[in-house]
Formats: C-alpha cells, structure tokens, sequence
DNA sequence: TTGTAAGCGTTATCAG
DNA sequence: CTGATAACGCTTACAA
C-alpha cells in the first residue's frame, strides 16, 4: 500500500493505463474497452482509491452537492423536511450541504454567498426573515440555480415551491365552523406587514370566516411572542385568561399548536371538551400528542422532490423561465377538535 | 463589471498588486502594508469577489469544513444536536456538513468515505448501528480526524465522547422507586448483544434495580420494535394489557417515552395516576407533552462543544493518544411522575 | 513587504 | 478507443 494520497495517476500506473482512461472510467463517460475499465476498476478496488472532490470541483466547475439553507435543522418541521431533501437529491446522485440562516436576512445572504464559494450546483433557499428592510440576496451571475421556499418571492425571480398556506389555514378554520366552534381566535407569528408565511395563514383564518358571515374580531388575534414551544404556551395562558370565550384555536403550526394546547391545560381548559385546536403541518409528533392534533397536513416529500427537481432541471438549463408551484394538502381531523 | 467568475488574479489587477498580496490580506497571513490591504479590500467589494473553496482546497489540503454524520436530521434529537455543533463550530470559524448513516453500518461506513472524498478536515460520527456483524469503518490514513459518539468505540481507537447512559438511566430508575414504583418495566430498542447505547441503558435499569435489593423481572422488558414513536405506541399498548401491574415505566430516551404515554393513554392508563414514567435526552417538545415529561437531560451543548474542540485540537496534532469524555447529566422531574 | 514560479488532482480538448 | 497536454484558481516556497 502506497503511502500518501492516492491520485488518480497512481492508479492509472497500477493499471497500465493513461489517467485519463481511469478517469473516463469513473466518470462513465466515452466508451472504454472492457479489458481496460476492469484493470482500472481493480486498480481502484486494491489501492483503495477515493476520488478528490476539490479537484474535480476545481476543473469541472461542478461539485455534485446542492445546498439547503433553512432556518434551523432544531426546529422540527426543517428536520424533518431536510431528511426528505437529502433522500431525494441522493436518489439523483447528489449530496446535500445543509446550511442554517437563523431566519435572518443575514443568514440568508450568508447562505447565498456559501453557494458560491462552495461550487454548490445549486441552492435551495428556504425564505423566513421577518425583516422589514431586509436588503436583497446578494445574488451575481456566479450564483447556482436558487429555488425559493416560503412566501417571499416578490419578484417572482426564482423558481418557487410553496405551501397553500391561504387555503390550507381557511380550510382549517373552515373546519372548526363546522365542528360548531363560534370565537375562533388565531395565534399567528410576528410581523404582518410583509408578506410572510404569517401573513399568508392569517389572511386564510379572516377569508374563511368572511366567507361564513362571520365577521373577524380583532381581539381574537393572538401574536405569540417568541416563535418557541414556550412562547406558545404562554400564548395559551393568555387566551384561557382573556374572557373572551374562546372555543376554538388557529394556530399558524403545530409547534404552536402543541405549545397553545399544553398552556390551555395549565389553566384547566381542556382540548377539545372546552376549546378546539387546529395547527399546520402535520410534524411526526403530532399524531402521538395528547390530544392527538388534527392540522392541515401538506404534502412534504412531494415538496422535497419537486424543488430538487427544479433545481436539477435548472442545472441543466439554466434559461428557462421561473416556475412556481403549490404543494397539495388535506385537513386531518383527530381528537383536538373531535 | 467583469463578467465571467472573478479570479483572485482579477482582484489583483483592480488593486494593481499581486495575487500572492491578495491571498495574503484574504487569509490575513503575513504582514501586509495598510495601503495595499485597503486597496485590496476595495478591490474585493467593487469586483464581489467570492473565494473559490474547491481551488484553496485542492492546494492547501484543508477545507475549513467538518463533517457530522447522524442517523437521520429529522429526528428531534439529532436535529437538536446538529444544531448546536453547527453553532459551535461556526464559532471557530469552521462550517459542518451534515451526512445522514440511517443508522446503518454502510451509511456510517459511507460517511467516512466520504469525508476523505470531500477533503473535510475532520468527521464527527455518531455510530449507532445495532448489526452484529458490521464491518469496521474504511478508515485509512487519507482519512480525517475523527471524533466518534454513540457506544460503539471497542478499541478505543478514536476520540470519543458519550453521555452517561447506565449512570443516567440508574437515576431514572431510582427515582422511580423513590416515587413508591414496584413493578417497573424498561423499553428497550433491539439487539441487547452488543455494546450499544440500549444495552448501556438497559444496564443501568438492571443496576439501579438491584442496588435497590429489587430482582429484575425478565417480562418486564418490552423491547419497541420500530424505534419510532408508532413502535412506541404500540409497546405502550402491550404494557397496558400485558396485566403485569406495571407501575413505571423507564423509556430509553424521550421519544419512545411519550410514545409509551400515548400507548397507555389508548387504553385508558393514566400517567402518572396508574403508571409513573421516565425518559431520557430532554427534548424540547418534552416540556409541553401532556404530562410534560420526566427525563434525564445530558448536556447536549456540553457535549457538541467538546465533540468539536476535539475535531480542532486534533487537527492540530493527529498524534495526542484518543481522548474519552462523558457529557454530565441531570434528573429532571416533571408531571409524568409526580 | 512583495512578487515569481510551480504544482495540488482532476477533466476538456484534441491528436493518435 | 486511448493518451498527451494544458488548464481550473489557489497557496507553498523561495527570490527580490
């Protein structure tokens, strides 16, 4: 066993072949004759030859890596649907680099220049900085294919996959009307100004109210403070504590949901008996919840798949037009709102 | 504005001085004249010029990246984990590459190899295969430094850093019997025949047990079959109806806790009137579950910070002998067995 | 303090 | 089908 890196060359000479015949061989590219690519493959095979990555990347101007930037891979629904990216991307032969942007626009840029410098192939970028001055991505013509997630593509610049966040939340409010609910209050996030995924979710909860002549009561609006299990139970404290009648809960998602739930029973208000509780989602742990979260549930992994589809069809064209697309949903009901 | 990428030769000539000054005042590396930093920096701004990481990589040998290969990001503890090694890697001015092993001995196998390929200056595994027959890792001496977490380091070959898992679960089961249990049962993932982070704690179970003058009963260990919160429910189940006059439950970590809750909570059994039970890891979610959640909690931050600063000291000298350390643990006692 | 020259390991190009 | 040659953009080593 030689010492050192092995190269491609060394390789090449362990199988009397040029280092080009080996690389034609890894790479599958122009037609090897079978007696070469199978001294080649062996050369491979006994010198334990691992390919360098940072000279491929340096000479092709590829990486085979696509990066995804969210928020915070903590938060459960960021887990969760980067576990479903990374099965995708590697289902096309591509690895995934997974990048955090704390939700800031700084992180965000941030992530858009990592693109760059990491010869990533290509970025998915999920958008969910508040901020209302929040200055551009500091994208240039050096810059991968971007897909945005999220709802803050104003220009419709990139290619974008979304969730239907309108119709999603109006069909969960939707449902609570008919489960009999009168007060429905909604907990939604931070800035309304914008439009964020927030605003998006809020908009859905008044358009299915208006749309049963039920006129929205801004007091039933509950911003919860840090976007936190915590700051969601002391949103349910809150609502138990307003006198408002409150019989029935939005939540902008289930973290929230959980969190509203968990303050309601502090108080000793019980879900469903005394209020109904309907969150966004659909995280794994809902399901075990006590009581088990009814929630809209959107089609992750065919989100997953279609922005990694979108950003390998870019890869290979990078002309065509911007393309936007709305992940499917249904409304799952279970005991907190039976 | 130059089109085409933007080559430290072109900040070179915008400032009207070498490449190798450029280098110098990007990597801050020798002393460099105030006059020619300034005009490089400017030179940089103006041109947006972004560092290519494959071209630094391929010549100095470094990447400035650190791998953290976990079983899947979606679960909540891994993500959770992954989160603050990112943090604190970021710290010391390093980047992470998240790898998912799937808890397979290939995928841990294949995240080493990787490393290698990706030039990545060190590997952060977390080993957590239960095969009995799995082959060792691929390591050669191309390989990076590497930092193991989990139980599986018999040689004691690598760094390795691991929470308390038999001293953690013998408090959680002591505090069991300090709350008056008499019959508890231990949830168990699969194989018990090698080290593995379930035989750890099934140990400690047995420990604490016996200390206590307390003979383990062989029924009353429920091994989940699919490490997942359904398995979970489902053995929840099998201890309800198994008429064992179960009493306490010691779970292996929070997930498969709040699992056995809900499974108990279908069939009537409350928690903690009928049943006391314990988990392990502290999740966030498990603050807000319905009753919010005993537990043992490592330090998490504790641990991903050591796991890095090891990745970093061995960097800078592969020859210090292997390091073992321990991340300290509390009881942390909640609703689930008041 | 700054510049010159060489080469890291791979692949594009083109000649054999 | 195979091989020689020249880059890719950067940093190491050394010279000025």
């Amino acid at each position: 066993m030689k010492r050192g890196r092995i190269t491609m060359n060394d390789v090449a000479e362990l199988a009397g072949v040029s280092t080009m015949t080996v690389s034609n061989v890894i790479n599958d590219r122009v037609r090897v004759s079978p007696e070469a690519r199978e001294r080649v493959l062996a050369a491979i095979r006994e010198s334990g030859y691992q390919i360098n990555a940072a000279a491929r990347s340096l000479r092709s101007g590829r990486s085979g890596v696509i990066g995804l930037a969210v928020p915070q891979v903590g938060n459960a629904y960021f887990g969760m649907f980067a576990a479903l990216v990374i099965e995708e991307a590697q289902r096309h032969g591509y690895h995934v680099a997974v990048e955090q942007t704390g939700a800031v626009a700084v992180g965000e840029a941030a992530a858009v220049a990592q693109s760059r410098r990491l010869q990533l192939d290509g970025l998915i970028l999920s958008l969910a900085n508040a901020e209302a001055d929040a200055p551009g991505l500091p994208l240039t013509d050096q810059s991968p294919p971007l897909v945005v997630l999220g709802e803050q593509d104003p220009a419709g610049r990139f290619d974008h996959v979304t969730v239907a966040n309108e119709a999603g939340t109006a069909a969960a409010t939707a449902h609570l009307i008919d489960q009999g609910c009168k007060r429905i209050a909604v907990v939604t996030g931070g800035n309304l100004d914008r439009l964020t995924m927030f605003t998006r979710r809020y908009n859905g909860y008044r358009t299915a109210l208006e749309e049963r002549g039920i006129r929205p009561d801004p007091r039933l609006r509950f911003v919860v403070d840090a976007l936190s299990r915590e700051g969601a139970r002391a949103t349910g404290h809150r609502i138990a504590d307003s006198g408002l009648g409150v019989d029935g809960v939005v939540a902008l998602n289930d973290m929230v949901a959980m969190g509203v739930i968990r303050g309601l029973h502090d108080r000793g208000v019980s879900v469903p008996g005394d209020v109904r509780v309907i969150g966004f989602d659909d995280l794994p742990e809902s399901e075990v919840f006590i009581p088990s979260l009814s929630t809209v549930r959107p089609d992750h992994r065919w989100k997953a798949a279609k922005a990694v589809d979108l950003i390998l069809s870019r890869i290979d064209d990078p002309l065509i037009p911007p393309r936007e697309f709305t992940a499917p949903f249904e409304v799952v009901q279970r005991e907190s709102t039976a």
